[in-house]
DNA sequence: TCCGGAAGAC
DNA sequence: GTCTTCCGGA
């Protein structure tokens, strides 16, 4: 019945030529293949009719009632060639789901128990992600009784486990993918969940959605032809290509299965169900999947995109060489641009200068223009108090006038700014000694007159040339007004300097402001 | 009725 | 790994 494929088990069903794995074969016909699973079989017999007085939907989505546990037990064993298989055991082996999370107990019901199609989508279809974050998410899977509705696909695609001679379209590879990413997860299917009969779950489903065409067998008619797994979705009609996680989902069994017997509560949901138009490979304005390549390319556009969009691999991609995804649309550098043409219209510029920063220089330009404002210190050294200070203020006013224009430059070209605002204050400085020039040049340095003069005045007054104070006041107040005499007192002349050289100073100091 | 540990079969 | 079988306990 089957044959073997490497270390892959492919049954041959009924010399058909249509293989399958064996992990997804699940012959109803032979009842003491023990190749199924117990979910499994739960969820054939919900499909049937005939076994509705045995066990059927009731309630929540996924949740079902068996209201024959022995009769059910029987047909388990029967099933796994069981004889002594009891409802205590077949509950037994219902609670190691408990922990696989693939089923749960429904409290306070008796024999009443629930599907987590999560984890069974999870565990079969490892690919497809039934998430409950928003967003768009094909939802073609039946509802999530533990709260999601919708199938999501995940950052895993098939590809990730494929080899590269692997096609992705085979729908053996896709159970093979799925057995391979749920190998020793909950339950790997090994044991044979039917792909064909997903297959038929699938067409069945279309059935359901479009209802029924008289030439395909209907769910309540005989088996569905085996095809063979390398062209299994080829054989349909390109509207009935089915990946839904659900439609091709492993409550499909072979033969005279019927469709799932879905819960009334799940039913109109999993009906109705739309795929995302964005994520999923679906048929254009239709509602299930499709390996079109047109709608593989948009799915997988939509996938690259969320490959970059969540860094993830590349090899996440699906296996698809015939078609050229187009690749997301990042940021990259203009190929126009020549090569030493920076990728940016603006240049990445250093920060302004911090006020101290931007003092330094010119604390160090000062100091460097020391020498040439070196007349300043000496004027500084006037016992004039004031003079220091107006210094001072002038030094800070230079600075802040250095500043603005260095801001106006840090805005046109931030690196010239230094070398820009450095010799902006040494005119200023430079202009000090050639205004100060002409003053300097016609006699000694303001200050050293002054002091020159001053220690003049006070040697001719040591010497007791003007002896009256009153006589100093009253020359003082002549000196201004009065034209010194040519052959005048020295005291006098020297009062006069003085005065003029008072004046000079307080002319330079005003201009110098 | 249900739960879960334990051991073993496959 | 998935039951099957057995069993004690809640």
């Amino acid at each position: 019945m089957f044959c073997h494929r490497g270390k892959k088990r492919y049954h041959n069903v009924c010399g058909q030529g249509f293989a399958f794995p064996d992990w997804a074969y699940k012959p109803e016909s032979s009842p003491g293949s023990r190749q199924i699973q117990l979910w499994h079989f739960i969820l054939e017999l919900l499909r049937k009719e005939e076994y509705h007085d045995v066990i059927a939907w009731q309630g929540d989505y996924g949740e079902f009632v068996i209201k024959d546990p022995d009769e059910v037990a029987r047909l388990w064993g029967v099933r796994k060639c069981k004889p002594q298989m009891n409802y205590d055991k077949l509950s037994r082996a219902l609670r190691y789901y408990y922990n696989k999370r693939i089923l749960h107990k429904t409290k306070g019901k008796r024999f009443t128990y629930k599907f987590n199609f999560n984890k069974l989508v999870l565990v079969n279809y490892p690919f497809i992600d039934m998430g409950m974050a928003g967003g768009p998410v094909p939802q073609s899977a039946p509802p999530v009784p533990s709260g999601g509705t919708h199938f999501r696909f995940p950052s895993c695609t098939p590809s990730d486990v494929l080899s590269p001679n692997e096609d992705l379209r085979s729908p053996t590879l896709y159970s093979s993918v799925a057995r391979r990413l749920a190998r020793g997860s909950v339950s790997d299917c090994s044991d044979g969940t039917s792909a064909n009969s997903e297959v038929e779950e699938s067409l069945n489903e279309e059935h359901l959605r479009r209802g029924p065409i008289p030439d395909i067998p209907a769910f309540r008619g005989p088996p569905l032809p085996r095809l063979a797994h390398e062209g299994i979705f080829r054989v349909y009609p390109r509207p009935r290509e089915p990946l839904s996680p659900f439609p091709v989902s492993p409550m499909g069994a072979p033969g005279s299965l019927l469709p799932p017997q879905l819960s009334p509560a799940m039913t109109p949901n999993h009906m109705n169900y739309t795929p995302s138009p964005t994520l999923s490979p679906m048929y254009p304005g239709g509602n299930h999947f499709s390996f079109n390549p047109e709608d593989m390319k948009r799915y997988l556009q939509a996938h690259t995109q969320s490959v970059y969009n969540y860094h993830l691999s590349p090899r996440a991609f699906l296996h698809y060489p015939s078609i050229v995804v187009p690749q997301p649309q990042r940021p990259e550098k203009p190929l126009h641009l020549p090569p030493d043409e920076p990728p940016f219209k603006f240049k990445l510029q250093p920060p302004p200068l911090g006020r101290k920063q931007r003092e330094r220089p010119i604390g160090a330009e000062s100091s460097s223009s020391s020498s040439s404002s070196s007349s300043v210190p000496q004027i500084k050294v006037e016992p004039i108090s004031d003079a220091e200070e107006e210094d001072e203020d002038l030094m800070v006013e230079v600075t802040d006038i250095s500043e603005e224009e260095e801001d106006e430059d840090v805005f046109k070209a931030p690196t010239v700014p230094e070398q820009k605002v450095l010799p902006s204050p040494l005119p200023s400085r430079d202009e000090e000694p050639q205004s100060a020039g002409p003053e300097s040049g016609r006699c000694i340095p303001l200050k050293l007159r002054f002091k020159r003069r001053w220690s003049e005045d006070q040697r001719l007054e040591a010497e007791g040339s003007c002896e009256d104070s009153d006589k100093k006041v009253r020359g003082e107040q002549e000196e201004t007004h009065v034209v010194p005499q040519s052959g005048g007192a020295p005291c006098r002349r020297v009062s006069t300097d003085l005065q003029r050289a008072t004046e000079e100073l307080s002319l330079e100091n005003r201009d110098s402001q």
